[in-house]
DNA sequence: TGTACACCGTACGGTAGCGTACACAAAGGC
DNA sequence: GCCTTTGTGTACGCTACCGTACGGTGTACA
């Protein structure tokens, strides 16, 4: 079944070439080339301080979290493993440990944008808690790295008003929210460049380390621009020693500064998690 | 209390002129010529049928109704009537029964975007139910009419989990959050008359009438385009025989002609409400 | 050692939408 | 009936970004 996901969306994924390719790359991310591809469900040898490492996990109360623990599985996640596609059947949900998940809206022609980013500070599935069936949205691995896993039946049958995670899935939801909102705007008023840099903040924050990997043309797709206009921000910023861009590989230089060229809406983000997650209101 | 919301937003609201003009219309929506406005929260002759015009309100089972409405009073919302401003506490929530209200981001220049809009098939003050204490966002009055409202402790203490009230405010949060995702690309990715046409289309819907009241002015806010691109493409849907528009009056005169004109986001957004709202997941 | 391919820098014409400005007509207060 | 305000149409130069294209340089694999 997550094969399934796999195939087609591999495809999706690379079906729309903002930079114009030929099936050159259709080819390469399609099922021809992937066909050997296996979804890498390994049932690590998983315990409560590694699954805890997710927030949303290690605030639970003990005995909350030995309740659900039995539902629990450690799933390793490839770059660009989808999780769920539009209109699909949602199966699990995920609690990332390091890894780093998209979610993506996606129109009819293929373009894609991407409306959350999701790391140890959340879950990905939040339709399930919210009462759908099915995926409204796209999302898949940007990050690769662990994520735990539980059936969406078992969220819809173990978790239940007065628990810990109902109140810290709330929260999470409110966040979410408030991170569409902004991501909304801010796609409207702000440059490429200050929501290339915003997005790189972003992901810093989650992944927890000052190099990963990352091509232009996903970040292209990420932010629903033209690959070369990424090559051109990648190379501003660089050029003012913010970052070192080299073959996909990121490396953040200089945050602070990065921070003066990004827009506001990384730090109005930034607050609202920190306040709903953190502490109190 | 709601009389500063009134005065400090209309100023908010005027501040940022994107037609550039000068002090004018500042002064218009200032406090000087504001001064005598007062909100009016006329406690009217409601009945329970009217308060169940809200479809939240009206999907209640008879007992759970009956336990709430002690706590609803009917409140008069007028244009631009402020409900929420980013980071003042919560005091009520309002399900809509005939007004539309907006939800907008705003940055520290003063521009905003619209982020959501709600009429009577939902509720604005999501955040409280979610468990924020403070607005995130900032939302008015779009459309005039009547609201339902309720003290956000009352919504606190009285809807628990297993009330039928929070499992569909569960499902219209994940629709908002749908909402969201979606205007976030549609605005990185469609074009002025295609969104102004989305729009319009999305307040039909829920106003429920063929022609409201709507500035120009307030359009581009609403978009967070010019004025005079408002301006362009109403000329533009007028030649076609779509809408009529004279002076801030707007007549839908052909709505599948508008279909055809907006982008394929106001059928997604719409299948989603349906969805969730009326029936099964 | 060659040769595919992934990834990147750069360029060039085209255009949607911007900021700004101005004039004009209808609505409304005095 | 005048005068201010509100709402609108239109224009002009400008800029960011688009679509597209092509060549170059590393990396992987035979």
């Amino acid at each position: 079944m997550l094969m399934v996901f796999t195939l087609v969306s591999q495809l999706l994924l690379f079906a729309y070439r903002p930079d114009g390719c030929t099936g050159r790359g259709l080819n390469k991310g399609g099922i021809g080339a992937e066909e050997g591809k296996e979804y890498k469900a390994v049932e690590a040898t998983y315990n409560a301080d590694y699954l805890k490492s997710n927030r949303l996990l290690g605030a639970l109360p003990v005995e909350e979290f030995e309740h659900l623990q039995p539902h629990l599985e450690t799933v390793t996640l490839e770059v660009k493993d989808f999780l769920y596609e539009r209109d699909v059947p949602i199966e699990h949900v995920y609690f990332p440990i390091d890894c780093v998940t998209s979610v993506m809206a996606q129109m009819k022609d293929g373009r894609m944008v991407e409306v959350g980013t999701i790391g140890k500070e959340g879950m990905d599935g939040l339709p399930v808690f919210l009462g759908a069936q099915t995926a409204p949205l796209t999302s898949f691995c940007q990050v690769p790295g662990d994520a735990a896993r539980m059936a969406a039946d078992a969220l819809r049958s173990e978790i239940g008003p007065g628990d810990r995670l109902h109140e810290l899935l709330h929260r999470f939801t409110e966040a979410t929210l408030v991170f569409a909102a902004q991501s909304s705007a801010c796609n409207r008023l702000h440059s490429v460049e200050q929501r290339c840099s915003r997005w790189i903040l972003h992901t810093h924050d989650r992944v927890g380390k000052d190099e990963f990997h990352l091509t232009q043309e996903f970040l292209s797709q990420m932010l629903g621009v033209r690959r070369a206009s990424v090559s051109e921000v990648a190379s501003a910023l660089q050029g003012e020693g913010l970052i070192s861009y080299w073959r996909g590989n990121l490396r953040i230089l200089d945050r602070s500064g990065l921070e003066a060229v990004a827009c506001e809406c990384h730090g109005v983000i930034t607050k609202e998690f920190d306040r709903l997650l953190d502490s109190g209101a």
